[in-house]
DNA sequence: TATGAATGAGCTTTCATTCAT
DNA sequence: AATGAATGAAAGCTCATTCAT
């Protein structure tokens, strides 16, 4: 069948163009003030096509946020296994993750508001709970499973990883947000070093300590 | 004149009555789930009532947030007053503040929503950035000259003023994050401990180096 | 009983306040554009009390028009009576009206709605129907007795006075409607003489031809 | 491309339908009596069409009135070429308008009303009578032109041209309200002789004298 | 008698979704 | 498979009218 797998290319690729319009759509004006028309004009397709490929206007949103989410949580966690060291890999994870968040300024707006807001309808919420949720619970996991075992090899205090996973990541938003607020003016990895020190200099346990 | 003041405290009365009620719905539904009929009916007053006290569902929804997120700053300012040393004034602001969050739980998630997401109409938000983010950024600020007062006095190590500001409201958020995600299961001031010494830890200079 | 008489003479006041203030506000905005609280407002009295003179704004707006259409046909009769004969009646019925009309600018627009549009709800439109039409009609067939009156004497030619009554009003209001439309700019009485002259050629009889 | 055709010329009759349909509504209830609800159950189509070729109200009102006072007036400067005859010219012009009319008794009306009242919102209002007024103000300037002729060729006596167009108009406009007051009872072209003979009989030069 | 806060039916308008082509 | 005209439920908002004071 070499035809149909020209097809289902075409059909694939149809749906990225979709995804990728109503993506620059939903950023620009939020799920409510976004019509599917607009998003349909976005994608160059007809209005009917649009429901070919995804059968509500939620759908696609969900579809859009929880795709997204997943692959930048991919490379997150990729990007924890270029080190063995529990203290390299936060240092990699932290600067990794001021990287993709400056590289997807409007996503990480929109994703940021399924976390904090009961906007959406109730169907969609719940949809995006479980999922957008369950990645980053996945996330925060994988980071608290880093800091048991750096406390297992004594290169962490001895604090509940869950909450150090949480402090880590509330300074991490602390300035996204920041940045966000100035209107992306300042560099957002331009806090990579800060945010480094200032965490680990609680958390770490000093070398010289350590091979004691 | 006697009844004249009893009438403006009537007005007074309805117009509180009117927020609460639409506190719940929104927190509940979020702003464009919400509608008019919605917020009068859980008001118990007619719809055009509601009209007579807010000139439309945007106005209503911005003083309320407007006037929420002033009066938890008003009473965060104010516990920075108790102590003249900077290290127990940032102890107090931690404390106080999960205090204060744990008390408006609704609330916080309304105005996480509106830092973080395109999800109201573009005036409105405009409304809320400029005047939210003011009443933050002078929070922000305040902490801020904490920070500045305490490295003169050398008891906090010398980090820009600004990124410890920053920082530290970032990991409390990060903690208030996690405790809306748990549907506001474990206690949120639980935490306060925590956060204060893996904050100073970092940030404190410790009162034996000081002495020197 | 001499309380009641000042009571009563307050009451009529009153009505005439809130008359004026509803024609004023009528003519500016229209009857639909008009709000009952602006007439309030203009009459500085409580809304509650326009209702106590008048059972709704329909009655109020049907009142309105209906006495000043009244009373201005009562001036325009009375003017006819100054001569005897019908020639100088009619000169004096033009002259008079074009002064009425130059006087009264706003209300001459909100009569001349009713006459020809059918804008008003249903019940309204009858009685203003039944009303001014019939006001309208009385004065067109005081005029139409004129020309009755004049043709028998001979000074009129024998043209159907009714028709006659129409086109001479139809001339009059041709040029109302011009004043009207260059904003009140040019003297509306500037063409009483060119009325009369282009009216009067065409319908009555020449002196000489009379004695005849 | 035969299809695309077939579409556009849907579209236009649609268009059409709703127009027509919107005019009966509006010449019986008025602008404001008038839902769009009443004109999309008298068009045939659900309320979300009529918006997709009128984007409002106001513009579907203001649209109905200016094209069918622009057709009309078309007509009537057509009549008016017939004859090279000034004359004749003005007779043809009385009597064509009094076809016209006759034949499009309510519109008559909506248009009468927005001469003379202020009944539509402010907006259409000035629209409208920039719309209208130019189209009308072009026809008054096109029988003033008749007239100048007519005196320059020693027809017509040497009045203000314009105001014989004004007196003229208004004649005309007489009989019509008439008609329109008795209910479209008695004819209206019925007049046409009356008129012509009362007008010209003041206006024209007659044959005898002209030869001079 | 005078008031004006409260009312809610009813209006215009929008937009996700369908379906004949 | 792709289209986009047609749909109509549902929303925000207004304002004539009422009635407790």
């Amino acid at each position: 069948m070499p035809n149909s797998g020209r097809k289902e290319r075409e059909r694939t690729r149809h749906r990225q163009e979709i995804l990728a319009a109503a993506e620059n759509v939903f950023v620009r004006k939020g799920f409510f003030n976004t019509t599917m028309s607009e998003i349909a004009l976005a994608a160059e397709f007809g209005m009917g096509t649009i429901y070919q490929y995804f059968s509500s206007k939620e759908e696609l949103y969900t579809t859009l946020i929880l795709e997204k989410a997943e692959a930048i949580m991919d490379v997150l966690t990729l990007a924890t296994r270029k080190s063995s060291d529990p203290v390299d890999k936060i240092k990699d994870m932290i600067t990794e993750q001021m990287k993709i968040f400056e590289e997807s300024k409007g996503f990480i707006r929109l994703m940021a508001a399924e976390f904090d807001s009961p906007t959406s309808p109730e169907e969609t919420r719940s949809q995006l709970r479980s999922g957008v949720q369950s990645t980053y619970q996945r996330f925060l996991e994988a980071n608290e499973k880093i800091f048991l075992e750096g406390i297992r090899l004594g290169v962490f205090r001895n604090f509940p990883p869950r909450k150090m996973a949480v402090a880590l990541q509330g300074i991490i938003n602390g300035f996204v947000n920041e940045w966000v607020r100035s209107g992306f003016q300042e560099s957002l990895s331009g806090n990579t070093d800060f945010i480094i020190k200032i965490f680990l200099d609680s958390v770490e346990i000093p070398p010289d300590q350590k091979k004691k």
